[in-house]
This record gives structure tokens, C-alpha cells and sequence, in this order.
RNA sequence: GGCGGCAUAGCCAAGUGGUAAGGCAGAGGACUGCAAAUCCUUCAUCCCCGGUUCGAAUCCGGGUGCCGCCUCCA
């Protein structure tokens, strides 16, 4: 079976055939650096990110393109806002973007272009755009003539009218068309402006992306992506824009993912019910953030809460005791589990691989795992050891979901930082209350394995002795 | 008005024709000095009505409810 994508194109799940296989480029909508992001806005950078994972592990060559937008009205009022430069603010929350975007597990991506550090490419796509009749210029801006690209509407499945129906009207536009958009804006004063050959100006929203897709990633690309919002105009206007200027197909699959929601209402900085990332993180870790984003399926809305944050890090916990008793178990030969475990492991490689490849089914693949865990669990309640096949195999399907899905950190989870002097006056502590619970004195050994557990310090008597653990 | 999505146990959530994955929470039990972790047991007939079918959560028709896009927005 090969890996099936639903397409926002033709409305369906399509089996993915990238343009040039084994090469497969990606481009996501990034975000517009004046300001933090929010829990909504990481949705696409955590799903599009699985998404490359996966596909690198399915073997395909990705390149992953995610922009910065750089210059738009947003940034340059909130620059005003603060007193200081476009640039200023940009590279400003490019370095907030990254701090949060790496706390997040969510890996870099091959190139991150912005708008301004590609006015060029942005001024030769209007050129041909103007050249192919499809945008006219009108007292320094530049616009497109949505009247002239017949397939105008075609991700939308609406035409013209149809879109107009529910629309604010500029009644005193200039344009051809109510949805003719900015190509190019003329200067205005205090703006941060570019020469052209229509004037002094700046570049209008959309036409970053589609230039700078296809600079990177070739006329016609393999995957697009972006929160559902940018559906409408934004992706449609980047179709009209790059089939405009190159007269090729410019995406081949067009993918979306589903709002997150906050009281069952889309989380957004205008509607100003949001959380930003930075906030959420102090007080859930990223993997638990990770897991509650993937426990649903990308294209479904999900609603974000304390209790799903919650539900998720006690999910995420699971899986991390799983692979904690995995590397503590005791190593024995001949064991009566080692066939079945090896099978269920098997089963749940099998059934991780078939829901990822079956439009990135994350919260099936999720299942798979829990499955593979059971399977650990029991046969390691039941003989208390694993053969080294098994635990073996128990790894490596560990290893390759903690690189696809990224909700495990394994190095965490192994303590493979050197030790320091908080884990010194931990161990300190356990040895206090080993002494303690030898002379009968729980309640004092109680008190001690309380106070850690205040702490987030979770202690494990076993019969090797004490061993202890960070919680999420 | 046009277009699109969703409705599965207390909560989250897979499953698109063959008789309901998984997780969280809860209950009982095992283990433990007590816990934690783990194991065992337990916990749904899939919004409503009608239809197609030997058989539907899954297909069709009709409702109801919720959400989104058509305006900056991941």
C-alpha cells in the first residue's frame, strides 16, 4: 500500500506520487513573525513536521520549505507600535519562532525564506504574471486580474460570483474585480519600500509564497500545507499567481489541517481567545503537547483544554514507563514470551505503518503503539525479564516512533546528560529514605518520597533497589 | 445565500458494509510496609427518523445540533 493523502484539490484520498520520486518537496505556510505564535498556529508546525518525518522514513528525499513573512501591514504597524524597525521586529520573532518552534521538537526546515530577502524573485513572478495578462497595474500597485485566470476558484469549488456572494464589497475600489488582489502595493510614507518597475513599493501577501515555492521546489511542488484558514484566498490566490506566471500545475496535493479550537471556537489572534505557545509551555511539556496534537486525526478540529493537555501527558507518561521498564529489565534467555512479543511487536510496526500511510492517521498509529506497550508490559509482569531479541526489537520500534511522532524523548528519558548536582541531591535523598524505611520509619521515608513527588520526582522501589523518574 | 466539515462510552479518539482499536478517568483484585509502575477483571451498539442490504457506526434520503470558509488569521 503506498501512502495515501487527502487531497483539498479533488476532495479526496489520493495514493501520493511525488513529481520526481524519490524526492518530495513540501512547503508550508510559516508564520508572520510579529509576535509570538499561539497553540493554534503550532497545529500545521507540528503536523507538517510529522508529515516529513514520516515520509523520510518511508524512505523519500524531503526538502521542507516553511517561510517567514517578513513584511506585511501586521508587521509594520506593530513595529510602529513598538518604536522600532520592520526588520527589528522580524528578526526578532524569527528568534522567538525558533526558541519555541525547538522546544517543540519541531525540527528546522530546509530553507526558511523570507519576503524581504526575496524581492527579486517576487518582482520576475510579477513580471511574468503582468506578462501572461493575468494583473494590471493601476498608480504604482499591481494587481491580479482574477478575471483573466479562468480556473479562479478552483480549490474553493466556487466561481466568481459565487465567492462575491458573501463578500465585503470595496465599493470604491479601483479594481477590475472585487477579488482582483495586491500583487504589489505602491509605497506609502514610513514604509519599508522595494524599486520596481511599477514605482517604489512592497510586495502584496500571497505572492511570497508562490514565488518562493517555486524557487526552492520547482514550478510544480509536491505538497502544500497550511491551516484550513489559508484555504481561502491565500492558497488560491498562490495557485492563480504561479499558474499565472509559469502556466504549469503548481501544487500536486494541497493539504490542510483542521482548526484548533478554544471553547469550541476557532482559536485565533483576532477573535483574541488564544494561548501562545510560550504560555502553554510552562506548564505542559512539549511532549505532552505533541501527543494531544496527534491523538486526533490532522484534519478534524480539536478542542483545546486543561483536561486534553492532561490526558495527553498521562498518555505520553505510558508510553515513556513502557521504554523506562524496557532498559531496566533484566536480560534472560529462553523465554516462554519471546515468540508471541516478537510477533506483537510485528503487528504493531505493521499497524503503525498502514494508519500513518493512510493519510497520516496519527491517532490510529497512536493506538499501534499502546498495542506494541501492552505487549511489553505483559510479558515482562509475566516473566520478569525479556530475551535480548525482544528487547532488541522493542527499541528499535520505539526508536523509529519517537523519530516519526517525536513524543517520546528517548534521551530524556535515558538521563544520558552528565549527572549534576540536583541528580546528586536527589540520589541523596532516596539514600535517606532507604535508611529509613530500613529502621521501619515510613512515615519519615513516606514524608521524603512526598516531598519529591511535590517536586515532580517520581520514586520506584523495586527489588534492584530505588529507582526514580522526572514526571511530564 | 454559496461552499466545506463534524456528531462514536464520563472525557479524548480510531474505525467508510460483516457484527465497536487505543488512551485518559473510574470500580474491584494481584503486587507493595504503604505507594508508584505493572498485570487481571470491569466500563458503548455508534445524534434522530426512514430506506438499500443476508448484514450498516459505515451506503442513500430526510431531520436536528455544532463548527468553519466566503474579510487579516495556522
Amino acid at each position: 500500500m503506498p501512502f495515501a493523502v487527502y487531497n483539498d484539490l479533488s476532495q479526496k484520498k489520493e495514493p501520493f506520487v511525488p513529481v520526481d520520486s524519490p524526492k518530495v518537496g513540501i512547503y508550508v505556510c510559516g508564520p508572520t513573525v510579529y509576535d509570538f505564535f499561539h497553540i493554534g498556529n503550532s497545529r500545521p508546525f507540528i503536523i507538517f513536521d510529522v508529515l516529513r518525518r514520516y515520509l523520510r522514513n518511508r524512505g523519500y528525499q524531503v526538502t521542507y520549505v516553511q517561510n517567514f513573512t517578513d513584511i506585511d501591514d501586521k508587521m509594520i504597524n506593530r513595529a510602529a507600535e513598538m518604536g522600532i524597525t520592520v526588520a527589528e521586529l522580524a528578526e526578532r520573532y524569527i528568534g522567538e519562532y525558533f526558541a519555541d518552534a525547538d522546544a517543540l521538537g519541531i525540527g528546522r526546515a530546509d530553507v526558511h525564506p523570507r519576503a524581504t530577502e526575496h524581492i527579486p524573485e517576487i518582482l520576475e513572478s510579477i513580471r511574468k504574471i503582468i506578462g501572461n495578462g493575468h494583473a494590471y497595474v493601476l498608480e504604482g500597485d499591481v494587481y491580479f486580474d482574477v478575471l483573466s485566470f479562468a480556473p479562479y476558484g478552483k480549490l474553493m469549488r466556487q466561481n466568481l460570483e459565487e465567492l462575491l456572494s458573501g463578500a465585503r464589497v470595496d465599493v470604491n475600489s479601483r479594481k477590475k474585480h472585487p477579488l482582483d488582489f495586491a500583487l504589489w502595493k505602491a509605497e506609502k510614507p514610513g514604509e519599508p519600500s522595494w524599486e520596481s518597475p511599477w514605482g517604489r513599493g512592497r510586495p502584496g501577501w500571497h505572492i511570497e509564497c508562490s514565488a518562493m515555492a517555486t524557487k526552492y521546489l520547482g514550478d510544480t511542488i509536491d505538497i502544500h500545507g497550511g491551516g484550513s484558514d489559508l484555504l481561502f484566498p491565500h492558497h488560491e490566490n498562490e495557485i492563480a499567481q504561479a499558474e499565472a506566471a509559469t502556466g504549469k500545475p503548481f501544487v500536486k496535493y494541497w493539504m490542510h489541517n483542521g482548526y484548533l479550537l478554544m471553547d469550541h471556537e476557532k482559536m485565533s489572534k483576532s477573535l483574541g481567545n488564544f494561548r501562545t505557545l510560550r504560555d502553554v509551555r510552562k506548564q505542559y511539556s512539549p511532549l505532552a503537547i505533541r501527543y494531544f496534537m496527534l491523538s486526533a486525526h490532522y484534519r478534524s478540529p480539536i478542542n483545546f483544554s486543561a483536561a486534553g493537555l492532561e490526558q495527553a501527558a498521562s498518555g505520553a507518561e505510558r508510553l515513556r514507563s513502557c521504554y523506562r521498564s524496557l532498559e531496566e529489565a533484566p536480560e534472560k534467555k529462553n523465554l516462554q514470551s519471546e515468540a508471541s512479543l516478537k510477533e506483537a511487536l510485528e503487528k504493531a510496526r505493521e499497524r503503525f505503518h498502514s494508519d500513518m500511510d493512510d493519510d497520516l492517521n496519527t491517532a490510529g498509529a497512536l493506538g499501534a503503539v499502546f498495542e506494541a506497550v501492552k505487549a511489553i508490559n505483559t510479558a515482562l509482569h509475566e516473566e520478569g525479564a525479556l530475551t535480548m531479541e525482544n528487547k532488541e526489537e522493542a527499541r528499535t520500534f520505539f526508536h523509529m516512533v519517537d523519530e516519526v511522532l517525536g513524543i517520546l524523548d528517548i534521551p530524556g528519558i535515558l538521563r544520558e546528560t552528565a549527572p549534576n548536582s540536583e541528580d546528586a541531591r536527589i540520589e541523596k535523598l532516596i539514600e535517606k529514605r532507604k535508611e529509613a524505611r530500613k529502621n521501619k520509619d515510613f512515615a519519615g521515608a513516606d514524608k521524603i518520597r512526598d516531598t519529591l513527588l511535590e517536586e515532580g520526582i517520581v520514586l520506584k522501589d523495586s527489588p534492584e533497589g530505588t529507582k526514580w523518574y522526572r514526571k511530564l
